[in-house]
DNA sequence: GGGCTGCTTTACGTTAACGTCAACGTAAGA
DNA sequence: TCTTACGTTGACGTTAACGTAAAGCAGCCC
């Protein structure tokens, strides 16, 4: 027997409340089993979870990241399907690679501002300590 | 005297609408002069757009944007102010890195995935060519 | 002067992603 | 058995980020 999770279990591992994880079950990115009327949730259900955080810390909508996880569990079986597969898969990764585009020069900028800054402070530590 | 932009030619640049240049001024992110009751444009506020235009494509919230693009102007002459500045900076920073460490995470996964997809449909066209 | 084009403000509408009750069910413990 | 804790399903409220429609002004062409 696996671990299973209880709804306020996994809401405190992941920090979010249970009314989010309810939300999240009606756009259908969860989808755990019921015992009695009571939801169950499997290592698979706290997996999902924990990509739904990283894609809500990409800054995705719950609509992209929905069809993103379902990446990964999908299996197309017809030539057709692959190849819209493929389509999706190769348009998330160009999104990504241009979202790291993005970050690399805001941290560049950033760090020139920092550098710039941190000069300026010990200047004027370096006046005070005369 | 450098170039300026109507509110119609800076919309079509950043393929936006007119009315999402007149929010971003309301919430404090742009501030063009006027000419009449007109706005006109300059190049520090299409600077700024870009900058909004990555913060958006990076999931910021337009306050986080504002923050953000702030700390390229703003230039902070006490020490408290500075420390204070540079904290924020160091902030921004952080969260960008571990957006870096989810994307790396994400690009790998989904390679994976891609893989396994793109040898699949070589073996279903060998099969269909047989 | 009439009409078109482009801009203006004002104001109400919409969607996503939850928050916040309310009212009720149920299993465990004193 | 009563309470306490934890869970359930509605259903309405809220915030961000715009969309959209209404009504009006200013310059230019004919």
């Amino acid at each position: 027997m696996s671990k299973t999770y209880g709804i306020a279990e996994l809401a405190r591992e992941f920090d979010v409340t249970t009314r989010t994880i309810r939300f999240y079950e009606d756009k259908g990115l969860l989808s755990p089993d019921r015992h009695g009327q009571r939801r169950v949730y499997a290592a698979r259900d706290q997996v999902r979870l924990r990509l739904i955080m990283r894609g809500k810390r990409l800054g995705f909508s719950l609509d992209e990241i929905r069809e993103l996880i379902d990446l990964y569990d999908v299996d197309p079986t017809e030539v057709t399907q692959l190849r819209h597969f493929l389509d999706k898969i190769r348009d998330r990764k160009s999104a990504l690679v241009l979202q790291q585009a993005d970050i690399a020069e805001t941290l560049e900028e950033i760090g020139r501002i920092e550098t710039q800054c941190s000069e300026m402070l010990s200047d004027k530590q370096k006046k005070k300590a005369q």
